[in-house]
RNA sequence: GCCGGGAUGGCGGAAUCGGCAGACGCGAUGGUCUCAAACACCAUUGUUCGAAAGGACGUGCGGGUUCAAGUCCCGCUCCCGGCACCA
């Protein structure tokens, strides 16, 4: 025994320190956790989103796995084989920039960092199997991520283009779009800027719809704003594209509008100031003053583009295009507020019915036509509302006077029977920048070839393992470290076997964990990134936990990746994340902790002073899962003063092990199956704060069973003692082995069994009625459950208090709904 | 501006089927134990009137539906998050 014993009372005391170091080591020789794999229970698989190796484990960290825990524990308890792995997303740009100052490769720290919180999952006693361990900067797994993106290759979904992209000039490396936060850099926090590159992409667009559709499976099961974010970044529109002719051009250019109705009003056109078109369509004239406005539009950052209250910028290309409409004559300009990548990079101005366009138009003294009639009252510049059209009319057809729905209908059909545009639908996704001019991910497998150009490595060859830099060799300079790698740059071309050069830029961390959860259930496999048949069984994950901070960026790219693979035939699912589970912020006096404020709440501080179980206990039990949570409201001591109560519950119990508690007292009994009943509806709700709660009213009920109840030798005294026991095994994983070793049975209380409830102990014998006067609370009635409603009325009739209340009024009408509740309207 | 979520005691939160508002915990107050303190345990704890019995009020605000509304409907306010010159 390591308990230690309370000099005075002579009794043992509850020593977390103690309790935790005994179980650690038990566990680690029991290894419960380790999937089976074997067809004896139906599988489960869970995946908490990997961590990345900054330092120790953080308090967000403990609370998303605490909250995990919780359902891969029950999953144990209901005995699932339970697949519940751990890895790490150890690529990235910190372990690059510490590296750096350290001298040293990135390896170093990232490893070190690793095995810090390896230690520390295993103390702080996640249920992992810990078999499927595995880390994205191993060879042995980014061989795989260079495969996946051979794969995207083959099949014309990954592809080299030059464009103007997001430069972040801190970190001297190019970003995605959805790594661009405000216009800023997302990692940073650097003002991002646009240089026009050659990078590689992974072609996300081709799935644009398929992204949005498929989200209907997830509905209910997904978070509704992570659902809304991704649908809000896909951005569906619908509308049409029209082509016009510009002057001095036979191929027409073609723009997207989402209002073809209002055709009759563009007044002018505008054309991206940085999209290639602008330039080949300006007139010779205004080149010098086209050249100096993109200069200056280059230059700014995107925070300044999107300053508010900016005026509009633009200059007039000198030549005219002509509306297909109503064949006016209307100018070309150049403006920095139509994107080049969004649409076609070009737009139709109707200012009357734009904002945007109205400013630009007041701003350059431009004619505004409205073809919409504003409502009633309407006193604002744009109308964009809906209304009858108006001015909307040529030789063949006319809009005039039909709402907005119906003129864009007709439109198109116009457009259509004209060839002159079609109706169609544009997205806001762009296609995944992957490549970065950085050291630390895996080498894009692809050597350039003066002869036979792009070549990718044969796939034997993988994989294409990094060089070995360190400290200032790593130095961003714009251009890939790699590129200095002179010996690994320079190889024989795989087709030729001519001199060629290794394609330098290493692929964005987000591929990495693009695919992980593929590779989770055969780790070591030397062969391929993953069995398909052990993904068949396990997959997709049934249900993921992590932060919110990922609802766009990683998820969406998993889905693509999880798309493209099954349509490769490698999967037989399209989604692959069943369901998702966001856990709320830690925060501390209202604010997310930092150094710079001074409000950090250290992991291992509050462990050493509380106890694990008692820091995941007081994290489960704060809220919902969901919600932010601020520490400095919760009270890990009330967490220990809890867990000592139920320990000592084990203490008390004089039973022997295996009593039948059908002889136990019947009061108690009750407690327990009705806890042990509404504990698992709650945990299949995922209300795991209430479940706590519940689990505590029982130790409270127990409590007073064994000092002013039945006493300690009660039969049912055991029974709830041991429904306590296994219900906090999925919270606080040492008091609950503690508990069941004191109870008198062998580890792991893990694997003890999810009780069920016996239905006869469900049944009432009394229920309480309420008697209400005009819905007022009048009186409480106990009466059996099957009473009739006449019956009810009745005996609600004689409670004196209702007497009371309805005095001189007469009783109108009588509501019964037995057996729970009465009322009386009266006048 | 658009989209999503929310507002319940001193605090975190329960009440997910329209039927006892405030479960459970924290904090607070009083008590038991102690030379004393801490721990532990017991009791009280929405506001308010009342000596008490008992009553009135009470779920962000204003209306409504209903025998009955934290819960449903209409109109607001404020807070949090996301997106935003996306044509």
């Amino acid at each position: 025994m390591s308990e230690q014993h309370d000099a005075d009372r002579g009794r043992p005391t509850y020593d977390v320190e103690a309790i935790q170091t005994k179980w650690q080591k038990v566990w680690a020789e029991l290894d419960p956790f380790k999937a089976r794999d074997d067809d004896s229970a139906e599988r489960r698989y869970l995946v908490d989103m990997f961590p990345y190796p900054s330092g120790d484990l953080h308090m967000g960290n403990a609370e998303a796995w605490a909250l995990g825990d919780v359902i891969a524990r029950y999953w144990f308890q209901q005995g699932y084989d339970v697949l519940h792995p751990i890895g790490w997303d150890s690529f990235g740009l910190p372990a690059e920039n510490a590296a750096i100052r350290r001298n040293e490769n990135p390896v170093v720290w990232t490893k070190a960092n690793i095995e810090t919180q390896a230690e520390s999952f295993r103390r702080y006693a996640i249920s992992f199997d810990w078999s499927t361990r595995l880390h994205t900067h191993d060879p042995e797994y980014y061989r795989w991520t260079q495969w996946l993106f051979l794969k995207l290759y083959e099949h014309g979904l990954a592809y080299r283009k030059q464009s103007p992209v997001n430069w972040c000039p801190n970190d001297q490396t190019v970003l995605a779009n959805e790594q661009v936060v405000g216009g800023k850099c997302e990692r940073c926090g650097a003002e991002v800027t646009k240089r026009n590159l050659t990078q590689w992409y992974f072609r996300t667009t081709a799935y644009n719809q398929r992204l949005l559709d498929d989200m209907a499976a997830l509905e209910g099961h997904w978070p509704n704003r992570v659902l809304t974010m991704q649908r809000n970044w896909i951005g569906r529109s619908e509308g049409a594209h029209v082509d016009f002719l510009i002057e001095g051009r036979d191929q027409p250019v073609t723009v997207f509008t989402t209002r073809p109705d209002t055709l009759f009003g563009a007044t002018f056109f505008v054309i991206a100031a940085d999209a290639p078109l602008a330039a080949q369509v300006c007139a010779d004239e205004q080149r010098e003053t086209f050249a100096a406005y993109l200069e200056q539009v280059r230059r700014a950052t995107e925070i300044e583009r999107l300053s508010e209250g900016r005026d509009k910028t633009g200059v007039f290309l000198g030549v005219h295009t002509i509306n297909p409409v109503n064949g006016e004559r209307i100018p070309v300009y150049a403006a920095d507020y139509v994107l080049a990548d969004y649409g076609t990079g070009a737009i139709m101005a109707v200012p009357a019915q734009d904002q945007r366009d109205w400013d630009f138009a007041k701003r350059f003294d431009l004619p505004i036509v409205r073809t919409v009639r504003p409502s009633e009252g309407f006193d604002g510049e744009a109308f964009t509302g809906d209304g009858p059209a108006i001015n909307s009319a040529n030789d063949e057809i006319s809009l005039d006077g039909l709402p907005v729905d119906e003129a864009k209908r007709r439109t198109i059909a116009w457009l259509e029977r004209k060839g002159l545009g079609r109706g169609t639908i544009n997205y806001r996704l762009r296609d995944w920048l992957i490549s970065r001019q950085r050291y630390w991910g895996p080498p894009i497998p692809i050597i350039h070839c003066p002869s036979c150009g792009e070549v990718p490595v044969p796939e034997d060859q993988l994989p294409v393992v990094l060089p070995e830099l360190k400290g200032a060799e790593m130095q961003p300079k714009g251009v890939a470290p790699l590129a200095s790698a002179v010996d690994w740059v320079n190889v024989s071309c795989p087709r030729c076997n001519e001199g060629a050069k290794r394609d330098t830029d290493t692929m964005d961390t987000f591929v990495d964990s693009s695919w992980y959860f593929l590779r989770y259930p055969t780790p070591d496999d030397a062969t391929q990134p993953f069995d398909v048949e052990a993904v068949k069984r396990w997959g997709p994950v049934d249900q993921y936990v992590g932060g919110v901070e990922h609802a766009i960026l990683h998820l969406l790219y998993a889905r693509f990746v999880t798309k493209a693979l099954h349509d490769m035939g490698y999967l037989d699912f399209v989604e692959p994340f069943t369901a998702l589970m966001n856990q709320g912020e830690v925060i501390n006096q209202g604010k997310g902790m930092s150094k710079s404020l001074g409000n950090g709440v250290d992991l291992g501080e509050q462990i050493a002073a509380y106890g694990v179980d008692a820091v995941r206990l007081t994290l489960v039990f704060a809220g919902p899962p969901e919600e932010d949570m601020d520490w400095s409201d919760l009270s890990p001591g009330g967490s220990v003063r809890f867990l000592q109560r139920a320990w000592r519950l084990s203490g008390d119990v004089t039973s022997e092990p295996g009593t039948d508690p059908a002889r136990g007292d019947d009061a108690l009994r009750k407690a327990t199956h009705k806890v042990i009943s509404e504990a698992t509806q709650l945990l299949d709700g995922q209300r795991f704060n209430v479940m706590v709660a519940r689990a505590m009213e029982l130790v409270n009920a127990t409590r007073k069973a064994i000092d002013s109840g039945p006493g300690a030798a009660d039969p049912a005294v055991r029974e709830a003692a041991e429904t306590v026991a296994i219900v906090l095994s999925l919270v606080a994983p040492y008091t609950a082995e503690e508990m069941w070793h004191r109870l008198g049975h062998a580890p792991t209380v893990a694997k003890a069994g999810w009780p069920v409830a016996d239905p006869a102990l469900l049944v009432e014998q009394t229920v309480t009625a309420v008697v209400q006067v005009q819905g007022k609370m009048r009186g409480r009635l106990d009466v059996p459950p099957d009473i009739s409603a006449d019956e009810l009325e009745a005996l609600a009739r004689l409670e004196e208090k209702v007497i009371r209340a309805i005095g001189d009024a007469t009783i109108r009408k009588v509501i019964v709904r037995a057996p729970k509740l009465v009322n009386f309207v009266v006048s």
